[in-house]
RNA sequence: GGUCUCUUGGCCGAGUGGCUAGGCAGUGGUCUGCAAAACCAUGUACGGCGGUUCGAAUCCGCCAGAGACCUCCA
């Protein structure tokens, strides 16, 4: 029905026509969240930009299985840090926590923010935590294969062999002599032969707090191994598409191919998708960098570089109004745009439940929906499929102003245009509407006040009639007075 | 230092050899008691310097600036 669907390939670097390796299923698999404090806006990316593609998947009528992971073993700590404790086990330790408490408490907050994005939750959610005899058996097979070795209690890839039958560093374009010459020099890694090759097991300090036994030690499993057992375990040794942030590409991606293609003698995935940062004052948003905004300071506004705060629905706009490929730029002014703009997206889709049907229609919406389609099929370009759908409101609003007209059975079409595009495959949702119906003693109020302001107005007593208007928008409610009688909303 | 990417109008952001997105802001207008909202109209921008071409923002070279990865990171 719409055409082909074209996918980014970064292993290829390049555009590739999507074929799935079982006709009409599709097996996607998503790096998902280290569960150690609230996710900000850079994370909110990757989880809109593929649940766009999953949604989209979905549309196209894929059986789609989609697996996120959450991250909830820990991982080591930079070494300028100290110590090589695991992350969580640090935070848990300030925080008088279990480790397993804050695994839960920030799981729970990055669900509800997940949420509040409209964000699906995806077909399994795997934990690290829950997969570690999965990830040892992965171990056990890799060192029977002979490319792994163990080292004083921790087990290491030995990426050395690998390159010898494989190519390690296709997928981020790097060779391992480059690798070998420019590869940084880290302490403690004396137990490895070569200094790139990295952990699938680490032998745990004593006060490291999370960790399992397993023949080797006791410890915890390096931070590549989950993604490749995991995905293997449900979606099978080879599937379609693997997604995540662009940063993930080395060494994580790297190393991922590296395990699961020495482990099963071929490459696992078809389809690398990669999407790129959130920047603000031209750097990358991260947690390491300390110039994040949490989701929750951007949906209360609570945050000192925050000019006001921004829905859920504003920031999901956002994020979809610049290509998932591209840098996206924070600022106040670029999210005072998103917001406005959607404002008059759903305006006009509100518009169209009041549009009189005609006998025939003046206006053309097929080449409308034709290059939306299009812009979807073309590698998820969602800023011009927007774009053709304000293109699309220009065409709502002349036709509610008169201008144009349309029969019954193009309006029926439109509409089910808009809400496939709109609310199916963007994922985006009316908001605030439903404080405004589910409350009928407010609704009782506000329209007594409306009735009281309408006979000041009559009377020409205009400072009643604007005290009452001003009050309530003071309150939070906003009074408009349209052409066909008043209309009123939460702010 | 190595690998790679980017530089588009006031802001955010598409595009990639000729047809010169879109949103926001600004300006003008419609509506209105006023206002807000809404709606309509309106902008010829592509870092610099060369080159290729009938024609380049789009291809090539150089220069300048910015960023990502190489280390936990979405």
């Amino acid at each position: 029905m719409t055409g082909n669907f074209v996918i980014y390939n970064t292993l290829t670097r390049k555009k590739e026509v999507f074929k799935p390796l079982v006709e009409g299923k599709v097996g996607l698999y998503v790096c998902g969240p280290t569960v150690y404090s609230d996710s900000h806006l850079g994370h909110a990316r990757p989880f809109i930009t593929f649940d766009v593609l999953y949604r989209y998947l979905n549309y196209l009528e894929y059986k789609v299985r989609y697996v996120r992971n959450i991250t909830d073993v820990g991982h080591l700590e930079d070494e300028v840090e100290g110590s090589g404790e695991d992350r969580i086990s640090k935070k848990a330790r300030l925080e008088k926590l279990e480790p397993m408490e804050v695994v839960q408490k920030y799981m729970n907050s990055f669900h509800f923010n997940m949420m509040q994005l409209n964000v699906k939750p995806p077909s399994i959610e795997p934990r690290a935590s829950g997969h570690i005899i999965e990830q040892q058996e992965l171990i056990e097979s890799l060192l029977t294969k002979g490319f792994a070795y163990e080292s004083n209690g921790s087990v290491y890839f030995d990426v050395e062999k690998y390159n010898q039958d494989f190519d390690y560093g296709k997928l981020s374009g790097r060779n391992l002599d480059d690798i070998r010459t420019n590869t940084r020099k880290l302490d403690g890694q004396e137990e490895k032969k070569n200094s790139f090759d990295f952990a699938l097991w680490k032998k745990a300090t004593p006060e490291h707090i999370m960790r399992w036994s397993s023949k080797w030690s006791d410890g915890f499993p390096g931070w590549h191994l989950e993604c490749s057992a995991m995905s293997t375990k449900y979606l099978g040794e080879k599937f379609d598409i693997h997604g995540g942030g662009m940063d993930l590409t080395f060494p994580h991606h790297e190393c991922e191919i590296a395990q699961s293609t020495a482990n099963l003698g071929e490459e696992p995935v078809q389809y690398w998708m990669h999407n790129n940062m959130i920047k603000i004052n031209g750097q990358k948003m991260a947690r390491s960098l300390g110039n994040f905004v949490t989701l929750q300071e951007l949906f209360s506004g609570n945050h000192e570089i925050l000019e006001q705060a921004y829905s859920p629905m504003t920031i999901r706009f956002f994020v979809l109004q610049a290509h998932y490929r591209s840098e996206l730029d924070f600022s106040n002014e670029a999210l005072q745009a998103s917001e406005k703009g959607l404002n008059r997206l759903m305006t006009a889709l509100s518009t169209l439940n009041e549009i009189q049907a005609s006998k025939v229609s003046t206006v053309d919406f097929d080449s409308v929906k034709e290059k939306c389609f299009a812009a979807l099929n073309d590698d998820l370009n969602t800023p011009i499929a927007i774009a053709h759908l304000f293109d699309g409101v220009k065409i709502i609003n002349s036709i509610k102003a008169g201008k144009e007209s349309i029969s019954v059975r193009d309006l029926n079409d439109i509409k089910s245009f808009y809400n496939k595009v709109v609310f199916e495959i963007l994922g985006l949702q009316e908001e605030n509407s439903d404080a405004k119906e589910n409350s009928e003693i407010l609704s009782g109020v506000v329209e007594l006040l409306i009735e009281l302001r309408k006979q000041a107005k009559s009377n020409k007593d205009w400072g009643m009639a604007d005290k009452i208007r001003d009050d309530l928008n003071k309150i939070g409610i906003e009074i408009k007075d349209t052409k066909d009688g008043v209309d009123w909303m939460l702010k």
